[in-house]
DNA sequence: TTGAAAGCGCTAACAC
DNA sequence: GTGTTAGCGCTTTCAA
């Protein structure tokens, strides 16, 4: 077996109750005694066992991160940051994948639930009653959905959209299209609200739709009859799938019609033509998200919305209406 | 506080170690206290706490999985796998990013040692004396790197290299180049030996580069200064930045010169002209390396390595030789 | 088949 | 400032 607290206070003639407070309550115990166990600690290559200080203290210093897909590129830069507030934070992170399955994702939070202080649920596809249900457990904090009186982690896409329309009608569009997103999500009917708001132009409403390539690729005809010459995708991979869709009907992008995607991941500024887009800050949802959940371990409570803003990125693939 | 095992057993009239029991080691209990303990478990709310348990067992049940960078599109498809299948086994994973820096690299494997069964490290960067010391805490699987004794698991660069260049060949091109990568890697070395050997044609070395866009981009005047027509690129990622940094030069891909990447990453697909490539077999990496991990945790022993094989993946970028 | 008791590594009152 | 003791939730001998 690895070396415990026993050994250390054996070696450095102390009792083990010492060493505990050498590490966690250094103040509570004499300087020389206590560099004396560190050093002892260090030789010995003393590493407290964080899963049996769990067991008394109550707190694992763990953290669950749970995302619906980790290979859309849209979360990777949200765990990494996540992960990296919570090492700084002196806390590990459990990250799963529920495979867009809410009976796994469910199940993965139940089982979680004893070896963590809090969850981050990104992008749920729990109803919101099992969500509520399952707050009883352990804190969470969730990121891109809404429930009534939980701590959350927004960003604004509603403000990105309306930066969306500004930007085609400046360039002079005047028929829209929103190619929207699944039905349950949140962002995409924030989309829907700022389109319909949209003044001095007319948006037709193309979907719902797979948020994927395919999703984008399958729009193109109906973008096409739409008779739209600036478009807004529900995300990137939307947006570039659509291009490609309407490039196979010979509508060339932005030269016959203009498309703007939300997200900005990294394969938007390599596709061609590289994509205009709205940039989402998820390395800035994952490390806010990771304090308000830290914070909500230590004081019980912090419920609370955190707004985030978002940024239009002007690429190439928008351009100036040919009227 | 939670439910515990103590409430389960108060309930349902038996003691503490029969429901342990129930749970841990169903065929020592008579079938009708057992179900009769399960359905008062299940009735409470009752999960085993397994940390508690791992302070008996001896097991966590956690796997630690340690990347060098979790934005590198090449890793969450790994990261994706490895996680699910380790669900499969009743396993939960700590991902953790080590942002290149050996430094957190080695730190994080310290504190996770205790808490995790064993250890998944994704192209690490630590060195091999230092991989060494550490297999003595915990077991190891590597992934994409080679240490004598260990367990690994591998992707077959060498071979995916052979059949770019036969491809290349077979297209009509004689002057060929390595854009190597990182001088460390793994990777990069088998690729160059794939490299001196192909027979029929020239082939020049270029690098090392950065693993990244900017990496292709910067490598895209000595491309052309090479004379070559055909280019084996590190990764994707460079594969694409050298075409960009090609077309800023007025050289044309495919037309002028042929490109291909590394990795077969999903940007790949979606760039102008869609890359052709050598496809890695992540997510079978990940789901492998779980269970080469899971069964040295069992054994004591396991090492050995595995050799998964890539493919060719022809698109677009890559044509034949005006000559 | 079940209960009793010890103990995993650590922390947290409570004494001294 | 340090030692003593009890106990976190669970498993695992050992008896019965």
């Amino acid at each position: 077996m690895a070396v415990t607290i026993r050994d250390v206070a054996r070696a450095s003639g102390v009792h083990v109750s010492t060493v505990s407070r050498a590490f966690s309550a250094p103040h509570l115990v004499n300087p020389e005694t206590r560099t004396r166990v560190l050093a002892v600690a260090d030789d010995l290559g003393y590493r407290p066992n964080r899963a049996a200080r769990a067991l008394t203290t109550g707190r694992t210093h763990n953290l669950g991160l749970i995302v619906a897909d980790i290979s859309n590129p849209f979360f990777p830069p949200l765990i990494k940051a996540a992960q990296e507030q919570a090492r700084l934070r002196d806390y590990h992170v459990f990250v799963a994948d529920t495979d867009e399955d809410p009976k796994v994702e469910e199940d993965l939070i139940q089982t979680l639930t004893k070896q963590v202080d809090g969850v981050l649920l990104c992008s749920p596809r729990l109803t919101n009653r099992t969500i509520e249900r399952l707050r009883e457990e352990v804190p969470f904090v969730l990121v891109n959905r809404r429930v009534k009186g939980m701590a959350t982690v927004l960003m604004d896409v509603a403000r990105g959209a309306r930066l969306a329309f500004e930007h085609l009608t400046a360039l002079g569009h005047r028929r829209l299209a929103l190619v929207t997103g699944p039905s349950g999500s949140w962002t995409s009917k924030e989309m829907q609200e700022a389109a319909a708001a949209a003044r001095d132009v007319d948006v037709a409403f193309l979907g719902p739709n797979q948020p994927t390539e395919l999703g984008g690729l399958a729009a193109a005809a109906d973008v096409i009859a739409s008779g739209a010459t600036g478009v807004l995708a529900y995300n990137d991979l939307v947006a570039i799938g659509l291009i490609e869709g309407l490039a196979e009907r010979g509508v060339d992008v932005p030269d016959d019609i203009s498309v703007i995607g939300v997200d900005d991941i990294v394969a938007g500024r390599l596709s061609r033509p590289k994509l205009t887009t709205i940039a989402m800050p998820t390395a800035a949802a994952g490390r806010i998200a990771v304090d308000m959940l830290l914070q909500s371990v230590d004081s019980q409570a912090a419920t609370g919305v955190t707004m985030l803003e978002t940024t239009l990125i002007v690429r190439e693939s928008t351009g100036e209406a040919h009227t």
